[in-house]
RNA sequence: UGGGGUGUCGCCAAGUGGUUAAGGCAGCGGUUUUUGGGGCCGCUAUACGAAGGUUCGAAUCCUUCCACCCCAACCA
C-alpha cells in the first residue's frame, strides 16, 4: 500500500476522458473486437504542436488497448497537396516517437473503391450528376434559416446518372462543370445534409495517381468509407466536423458497412501567444515573416524540434491538458513548464556569457591558467563532471555587476565578494570606465584558499556566478527567442483584418561574440544543454566548425527579475 | 427553418444525485541550495454561465434564459 502511493506521488490523477470512457464502453458491450485508429493528415503543410493532440490521442489509445494506428495520408485534392509534405508528416510523426508500422496508406489507395461504391449509390437512386454551377449550387443550397431548393437535375434516371458518371470520370466534362452528389435533403436543418458533393472535375496531376483521374473524392465522401475500408473502429477528429458526423454515418449506412467505424469529436489545441492553423503558418512563411516552416518560433513539430523543444516535453504538455469537447486555449506557459521539466532532468549543464564584460584577476599568477572540476547536471550525479579552464582573464555577465546594486541585488559589486561557480571567490575592487562612463572592465583579486567554491574558514556569499575563460572561450552566436505575437489570440476579432500587425517585432534577438566554456565546441546540432543560471539551449544547424550557434528553447525562471518586477511597479 | 456543440479558480481539467468541489500550470508564502534554477512544505473556488424548480440532499435531474464555438468551399 505504501508502496503504491510512493510509486505514484508523482504521477497526475489519472481519470479516463471521455473518449476512453466510450472506448471502454464499446468493447464491454461487443461493438468491436479491438481497437483501431487512424491518423488522417493531409499532405498540404507541416504539422504544428495541435496536431500531436491528435496523433498522441489516436496513436496512444491504440497503444493502450492492444490496437493498432493507421497512418493515411487524405490526399483528395492535388491542387494544394504534395509529396514534400508527406515526407516532413512521415518525420516529425516518427521523431514524436509513434510508429505506424505497414500501415501507411493514402485515400488515393481508394479511389477505384470509392469510385465503385459511387456507382452503387447512383444505382440504388440516392447520388445523382448535378449539372449547376458552383455559383447555382450555393443559391440552390439555401442557408442556415431557410430551406434549400432542389437541383433540376436530381430526378434524372439512374441510366443517365450512370452514363454521365462515367463521362465524369472519362474526362467528358471541364473542371467545375459537373459534380456527383448525394440525393439526401435540400431543407436539412443540418447543411452538410443537402445533397453534399461527392465528386467534383480536376483535371490536375495528383502526386500520387498521376493524371489517372480527373476526378476527385470529396471529404466527405472519402473519409468514412476510407475508415471503413481499414477497418477502423473510432475515428478521432476535431469539433469543427461535429457536423459531418451525421452524414458520415449516412453514407456508411447507405453502403450497408457491417461493423462501421464511429467518428467522435475532440476539442482541438489552441496555444496562447501564436497561430495553429495552416493557412495562418503558410501565410507567415510565404511572406518570409519567419524563417521558413522550421523557424524555431513557430509551433510546427519542426520548428518546435529546432528551438529545442523534445518529444517528451510536447506529450507531456498533451497529457496535461487533457482530451475534451470545451474549446481551449492552453498557456504558453504550461509548454515552457514542460520543456523546462524534461530538460531539467536530461540537458548537461555549461557556462556561457552572453553579455561578456571582461574581469581581470589581478592577483592570479600571470600567464598561467588551471582546470577545475564542474558537474554535469546536478539532478543527475551519474551523468559526471567536465573539467573547466581558470585564468586571471575573464568574462563574467554584464547584468551580474552593478555599481550601485539596490537592496536585493546579491551579485558582483564594488567590495563585494561573490563566488564564481566550481572556482574561487572574488572580491571586485574595481569598474573600470570608459569616456562615457560605461563599465567596460573590472578588476578583482581572488582567494586561492576558496579553490572549488568553499571558503575553508566557513564564510558566506550571497551570489554564485557563473564565468568564462577569456582565452579558452568559445565565440558564439546565440539566438533568443521570445513569443511570435505580442498578443494572447492574434485572431481575435479586433486584430482580425491585420493580424499580421500583432507580431512581436523583438521574437528574435541574435546575440554575437557570446563566450562560451570549451566543452561547447564539443557538441553536435540538435543537442540540448542549459547554460547555467541563463536558461535552457539548443545547437542549431546552422552551426559551422568552430562557430557554434545555440537556439535558446526557454529561459531559466527568474526570480531575481521578478523582485525587479516588483521594485518598479512600487 | 435553423441545426449541432460547449460553459467548474487567471489557464487547462476531474466530477456521471450524498466528496471538505480532484489534480496540473500560473500565483503567493516558507525551507533547502555552489544555478535568484531545481527540490521540499504550505496557501490559493462556501463555489460549478444565470434564474427558478424537483429532492432529506443538486456542479450533477427538470424548466427558462444568457454567452461562446461550428455549419451556407466544387477545402479538409
Amino acid at each position: 500500500m505504501a508502496d503504491d502511493t510512493s510509486k505514484n506521488a508523482n504521477e497526475p490523477s489519472v481519470s479516463k476522458d471521455f473518449i476512453r470512457q466510450k472506448v471502454d464502453a464499446d468493447l464491454a458491450s461487443g461493438k468491436y473486437d479491438g481497437v483501431v485508429t487512424r491518423f488522417p493528415p493531409e499532405p498540404n503543410g507541416y504539422l504544428h504542436i495541435g496536431h500531436t493532440k491528435a496523433i498522441a490521442l489516436s496513436f496512444g489509445l491504440a497503444k493502450e488497448y492492444g490496437g493498432v494506428t493507421h497512418l493515411r495520408f487524405d490526399d483528395t485534392n492535388p491542387l494544394t497537396e504534395d509529396t514534400s509534405y508527406v515526407e516532413s508528416i512521415e518525420e516529425d510523426i516518427r521523431w514524436l516517437g509513434y510508429d505506424w508500422g505497414d500501415r501507411l496508406h493514402y485515400t488515393s489507395d481508394y479511389f477505384e473503391q470509392l469510385y465503385d461504391w459511387a456507382v452503387k449509390l447512383i444505382e440504388k437512386g440516392v447520388a445523382y450528376v448535378c449539372h449547376l454551377s458552383d455559383e447555382e449550387i450555393r443559391e440552390y443550397r439555401g442557408t442556415v434559416k431557410e430551406a434549400g431548393v432542389d437541383s433540376p437535375y436530381r430526378d434524372r434516371s439512374v441510366e443517365e446518372n450512370l452514363a454521365d458518371f462515367a463521362k465524369m470520370r472519362d474526362g467528358g466534362y471541364k473542371d467545375g462543370e459537373v459534380t456527383l452528389r448525394a440525393k439526401i435533403d435540400m431543407s436539412n436543418a443540418n447543411m452538410k445534409m443537402r445533397d453534399p458533393l461527392m465528386y467534383r472535375v480536376r483535371h490536375a496531376h495528383h502526386h500520387n495517381t498521376g493524371d489517372k483521374w480527373c476526378i476527385y473524392p470529396m471529404y466527405d465522401w472519402a473519409h468514412g468509407q476510407s475508415d471503413a475500408i481499414e477497418g477502423i473502429t473510432h475515428s478521432l477528429c476535431t469539433l469543427e466536423f461535429e457536423n459531418n458526423n451525421e452524414l458520415y454515418r449516412w453514407f456508411l449506412e447507405q453502403l450497408e458497412v457491417p461493423t462501421p467505424p464511429e467518428q467522435t469529436e475532440f476539442a482541438r489545441l489552441g496555444m496562447t501567444y501564436t497561430v495553429m492553423s495552416k493557412r495562418k503558418l503558410l501565410e507567415l512563411v510565404e511572406k518570409g515573416l519567419v524563417g521558413g516552416w522550421d523557424d524555431p518560433r513557430l509551433p510546427t513539430i519542426s520548428g518546435l524540434r529546432r528551438r529545442g523543444y523534445t518529444p517528451t516535453a510536447i506529450k507531456t504538455l498533451i497529457e496535461r491538458t487533457g482530451i475534451a469537447k470545451a474549446n481551449s486555449t492552453v498557456d504558453m506557459g504550461m509548454l515552457e513548464w514542460a520543456i523546462r521539466e524534461d530538460l531539467n532532468y536530461i540537458a548537461p549543464r555549461k557556462m556561457a556569457v552572453l553579455h561578456p564584460l571582461k574581469v581581470t584577476i589581478t592577483n592570479y599568477p600571470e600567464g598561467q591558467s588551471e582546470e577545475l572540476e564542474a558537474i554535469n547536471n546536478p539532478e543527475r550525479a551519474e551523468d559526471g563532471t567536465r573539467m573547466v579552464p581558470f585564468s586571471g582573464e575573464l568574462y563574467l555577465e554584464r547584468e551580474d555587476f552593478m555599481e550601485d546594486p539596490p537592496r536585493k541585488f546579491f551579485r558582483l559589486a564594488p567590495g563585494r565578494e561573490v563566488r564564481l561557480r566550481y572556482a574561487f571567490f572574488i572580491t571586485c575592487n574595481e569598474a573600470v570606465k570608459d569616456d562615457n562612463g560605461e563599465v567596460i572592465e573590472l578588476k578583482c583579486t581572488y582567494d586561492p584558499a576558496t579553490r572549488g567554491g568553499d571558503a575553508p574558514d566557513g564564510r558566506k556569499v550571497k551570489a554564485t556566478l557563473h564565468w568564462v575563460s577569456a582565452n579558452h572561450a568559445v565565440d558564439m552566436e546565440v539566438r533568443n527567442y521570445d513569443r511570435l505575437f505580442n498578443v494572447e489570440n492574434p485572431l481575435e476579432a479586433q486584430y482580425k483584418d491585420d493580424w499580421l500587425q500583432t507580431l512581436n517585432p523583438d521574437s528574435l534577438e541574435v546575440l554575437t561574440g557570446v563566450k562560451g566554456e570549451p566543452s561547447l565546441a564539443e557538441m553536435k546540432a540538435g543537442d540540448n544543454c542549459q547554460f547555467e543560471r541563463k536558461g535552457y539551449f539548443c545547437m542549431d544547424q546552422d552551426s559551422k566548425p568552430g562557430a557554434p550557434v545555440f537556439n535558446r528553447t526557454v529561459t531559466l525562471r527568474d526570480s531575481w527579475a521578478k523582485i525587479q518586477k516588483k521594485g518598479g511597479k512600487k
